[in-house]
DNA sequence: CGGACAGTTGATCCCGTTCAAGAAACGTGG
DNA sequence: CCACGTTTCTTGAACGGGATCAACTGTCCG
């Protein structure tokens, strides 16, 4: 489950070894369950197992922003290894069951397995890059792109996972929080999804979403898959830290 | 000049000699050079050494949203070390001079001074906050706010750096990137800008700025630089990964 | 002196918000 | 299995923040 990471590089035998040996405590948390909150002095990162979790920001007017939204095998809040304090809040969003590593446990670990450390720091390189590619949603695309943008991020990243294929998959967030995600109101994004219905861009039922002509809503979208390297989640192609 | 960044963490003497030992070639940019540009396949990663730089991405209806802006001091596209194509342009915002390192040197770095990788790793981390509370202010604020937050980060930015006091700063941009960087339209921000002004909240003259009141601005701002990490950026106070 | 670019201001328009209320879907306990 | 409260979704009507279009001013620089 952890070793699912493995595969962002090239690894020798030490390293997986070191990996697999990392102690760690397995842990479900409810849905909408805090799993780090803003401020705090955190001391553990965590592997998401199973399920689905989102980290979001609170203005001081109250008004929610969801950052991201994270996957089983993201590696989450390295931020809390590395850093003193969390900025920001990491919550469930479906049941979920989720990994905790002690923070000195993966600090030992990056200086005795620099190997291990650069395959982790890609990971924080592709958030770092998904982040970007939000704040260009968020910042200049109009209603119906920044939904259908979000929508064709989730397809390509739930299909890298191994957990959807053919354009067909469960959106677990509700209409409020892809609006808290794009930076739009609940009822904008429904008459937006109704009307992306309407055109026949995307089929639902319940929360279960198709994506009947891939290249269509690709490209009301101006989705281009280019940030989400895929090509170094998978496959470790790239990195060419090989062993020796 | 590189070296600035080794106060991010306590290192040894041999990461510093490592560090300073780094091959890399400096060179001027003239204002609105391309550094990196997108979909490039790169194989050097820069540090800059003095002037301004900003990252961004344009989408396909040609709308262009600036998703940071560096400073002197920091590392920049260490994507282009770890990751195969840069996803995004980075463009000189004033003429600056920039110190390129090569891939392999970086990579080979890491590998022999884990110490200096996770001290670069933090710097990477803390990008990534800074991204995240840019998706939140163009996902969740209003321009007033918006603006003045840009405003407020720039100054805590820029005195961390060294480079203002008092809250006082010459901002190293025109009113059209600083609408790119919060997704508003340059006639908007004109009009934000001097709305703040005639409340008193800023004085400018010419690109010079003045916070008379930092408290104000910061609470119109909805300002909380909990998530720069300064204290990180620094004194390399919590980092814990000392020698021995 | 003239041309280009950054900044300023006004008038009008529209996308997305707000407020409000009704319809489904869901989970829970009797 | 159905009654019932709660959450999520859906739809309508009116409003407003910021966009758009357009013109004018100032400033730098050759």
């Amino acid at each position: 489950m952890i070793r699912k990471f493995e595969r962002r590089a090239p690894l020798d035998e030490g390293d997986r070894e070191a990996l697999r040996g990392l102690p760690h405590r397995i842990q479900t948390v409810e849905p909408a369950a805090y799993i780090i909150r803003e401020g705090e002095r955190c001391d553990r990162s965590c592997v998401i197992v199973e399920g689905f979790a989102y980290r979001h920001k609170v203005t001081v007017e109250g008004a929610r922003q969801i950052v991201s939204v994270h996957m089983p095998g993201d590696l989450l809040d390295l931020e809390c290894a590395l850093l003193t304090v969390a900025d920001h809040n990491v919550q469930a969003l479906t049941r979920c069951s989720v990994a905790f590593i002690p923070r000195e446990a993966i600090r030992a670990l990056i200086l005795s397995h620099p190997r291990v450390g650069a395959a982790m720091w890609v990971d924080t390189l592709i958030d770092g890059a998904i982040f970007r590619e939000w704040v260009v949603n968020v910042g200049r695309r109009d209603a119906r792109s920044r939904i259908a943008h979000l929508l064709c991020e989730f397809a390509r990243r739930l299909e890298a996972a191994g957990l959807a294929s053919e354009y067909r998959y469960e959106l677990p967030m509700t209409q409020e929080q892809i609006a808290d995600a794009t930076g739009l109101t609940p009822v904008h994004v429904n008459r937006v999804l109704m009307g992306l219905a309407r055109e026949g861009l995307i089929e639902r039922h319940r929360r279960f979403l198709a994506i009947p002509d891939w290249e269509a809503l690709r490209r009301v979208a101006g989705f281009s898959e280019l940030y989400l390297h895929l090509d170094q989640v998978g496959g470790g192609g790239g990195l060419g830290l090989n062993p020796g």
